[in-house]
DNA sequence: CGATCAATTGAGCCGTCTCAATTTGGGTGG
DNA sequence: CCACCCAAATTGAGACGGCTCAATTGATCG
């Protein structure tokens, strides 16, 4: 059931198989290639299916922030739903693959699709979680806080796909992790260096094993997220 | 022409009119009181007409983080749309007035008002955009340059308003201006205390006076905002 | 007019950034 | 296949910014 990797959840058989018209367009995205930038008009929302994608916004000066990390199952392009115009950039960490549902599509089909709206909030409901989990993550957690409910998320997310949630190779750079988490690059690093030291975690260069979950979460302050 | 106050913008007299129909509830709010909370089921939009208001998120462990103040004339209660459930509490700071807008009174009235529909649109890619430009200041700017883009984004709203845009009075608190930008209390008000040496400012309490418009803009590093 | 809360200001410390040097790993071309 | 090169990551030293704790002053409201 390939499509469960598109639009999964809450739907019967008969409501996937219509989806099935939806998501016939596939996209091959090399790395670092880019599946839409800030101010493209937004005619479709994009389903991940393989690979890692980035998405940021910048501001007039070329100031990057990085709001989030795709992981294959999860949508991207809601936030630019409402505006038709994309409000960030979307660029693939690896090689990566997408499914692309137009909205024309996608409204044509919703009349019969109840389940399909309702699914669509579900998805934006958890976008807004999660830049406001983030506005707070940003506002008052301290650095370690930061990292460890980051590795945290990672490892939850990973799982719900079928992954161990104690090993995993991160997709993104240093450099990328400490502009999402607002830190430096060094601070990351020096971080990830000391959560080993202390026993939290084993790592080599962006491969990742936790040895001391509960350990995790109690630094973090906040249970998981 | 009132109903300006609660959804202006782009509308021909005729659908002013038949606004007229959805704003007829009004809604007094005492200092201190709460609007909504998270939560709450949202079948309602609100329009500021007098006061201001604070939206703020609350995680499970009771961390807070003000997400905006709120001015006359701006719309509140567009994040928790696609939910049906607010995700943030709406406290007014001063005794307000508020007109509610019920879903689904506003549903029956859409059809006949495809100009209402563009209207929300543009009201909630604002909202985005909002929350957009508070992740990136949060995650990348030094506290002079928060604090600084956050008076000329204040003063910038209220020259809309019709108010002077060079002295206003704060209707917030140090600690909430402090929450919202990520700092303490006390770095604020050093840092209040800092632009008016420096000749930017001059401020008393809760009344400010910019005094050096262009050197703000500099500071905050970004054009305005 | 006292009580209470908000704001200011100071001193000292801790955390994070900056700058810089070094190591590691991956990719490319000889 | 190896040597080289470049990008990413690690680690250190030092500076600085913002936080914490604490005392004082200034408003506001019963």
């Amino acid at each position: 059931m390939l499509n469960a990797i598109c639009l999964p959840l809450g739907m019967t058989r008969q409501d996937v198989a219509k989806m099935d018209e939806l998501i016939k367009e596939r996209f091959r995205l090399p790395k670092g290639g880019t599946l839409y930038r800030q101010g493209d008009v937004a005619d479709a929302i994009y389903g991940l299916r393989s690979g890692s994608i980035k998405t940021q916004i910048e501001d007039a000066n070329g100031q990057v922030q990085i709001t989030g990390f795709l992981l294959p199952g999860e949508v991207l392009g809601l936030d630019g739903l409402m505006t038709d115009q994309q409000v960030s950039h979307a660029i693939a960490l690896e090689d990566s693959e997408v499914c692309i549902i137009r909205l024309d599509e996608m409204d044509q089909l919703a009349p019969q699709l109840p389940s399909l709206q309702r699914q669509l909030r579900r998805l934006m409901s958890k976008e807004i979680g999660r830049s406001h989990q983030l506005l707070l993550a940003l506002g008052s957690l301290r650095s370690e806080q930061r990292l460890a409910a980051f590795l945290l998320n990672l490892s939850q997310r990973l799982q719900v796909l079928g992954y161990s949630p104690y090993e995993f190779i991160l997709r993104m750079s240093r450099e990328e992790i400490g502009n999402f988490l607002g830190l430096t690059l060094e601070t990351v690093s020096r971080l990830f260096s000391r959560f080993a030291r202390e026993g939290l975690i084993r790592v080599q260069q962006r491969e990742v094993h936790i040895l001391d979950m509960a350990g995790l979460q109690a630094l973090s302050g906040t249970d998981c997220s």
